[in-house]
DNA sequence: GATAGGGTCTGTAGTAGCTACAGGGTCAAG
DNA sequence: CTTGACCCTGTAGCTACTACAGACCCTATC
């Protein structure tokens, strides 16, 4: 009777999804892509996990929480198994990150502020006029 | 000799695109799901555009720097074509798709706060151990 | 009128980051 | 030993494009 799922030790892909939080397929996509390592397998063919995998994976999850990209998650990983990194060098990758992240929020709250400005002068009413309408037909284009 | 693509008719594909900062292909695309009407066609099958293109296209142009998704764009187009649409209509859109724009912000903001906050606790040194690799280790997750 | 070079046409593949499904093999309980 | 739940693989789908190959066409020049 192997009910010692805590231990996280010999578990099958579904064990690992639970544990986790993952996306059953997701396991299997990061083992295609690279971030997470080719598991052993049994007999039949089925992976087996270990600890080293969960924290693999709890590692990756929260990297793309943080919103880095596969490559940057990739390169983060590179970086630790390889076992010579340094903390200026993960700092480097985290600030230029940071900067990425902050350049989304810039366009978006350019979007916002165009969108709330236009939604104010909005009359809520039944007829076809409409402020964000005149916005779309005429305002400009960022290419322009 | 027709020098007139200031009139903005009879225009070729790649005057559109050239008129409009489009990218030559996108045009088609919009075409095949929707976006942009079916453009009549010389003899041969070539794409003959008008002024009333121009604008539809500026329209879709202005709508996607605004972040709507292609869904919605579709739906304030419909409601345009329809002729029958109400301020009250448009608006109603206009506030849901703010609303999805703050979630991306707040989300995005979440992000940046962990970042900046242990960036800020690196050392730059030539150390293994590191702040930003700590969280990704032990952080949680999202799921958790 | 022939030809050279551009432009245009179509369908399709690629991008990120998954998610889901079909069709087969395997495992464990009863 | 059967049954149902799991696991395996490859592949298609999603958004919003972008880019390419191979075929056709158009225009200017000789």
């Amino acid at each position: 009777m192997p009910e010692d799922h805590a231990l996280a030790s010999d578990l099958k892909r579904s064990d690992l999804a639970k544990l986790t939080g993952c996306n059953l397929e997701t396991i299997r996509y990061y083992e295609n892509v690279g971030l997470m390592p080719d598991p052993p397998r049994t007999a039949s063919g089925h992976r087996r996990y270990g600890p080293a995998h969960v924290e693999r994976l709890h590692f990756v999850m929260r990297a793309r929480d943080l919103g880095f990209t596969m490559e940057e998650i990739r390169g983060l990983l590179s970086l630790v198994d390889h076992g010579s990194h340094t903390c200026a060098e993960v700092e480097r990758m985290g600030r230029h990150h940071l900067e990425v992240v902050r350049d989304k929020i810039r366009d978006l709250q350019a979007i916002e502020t165009v969108l709330a400005q236009t939604i104010a002068r909005c009359t809520g009413s039944d007829t076809p006029d409409c402020p964000l309408l005149d916005v779309l037909n005429e305002g400009q284009t960022r290419s322009e």
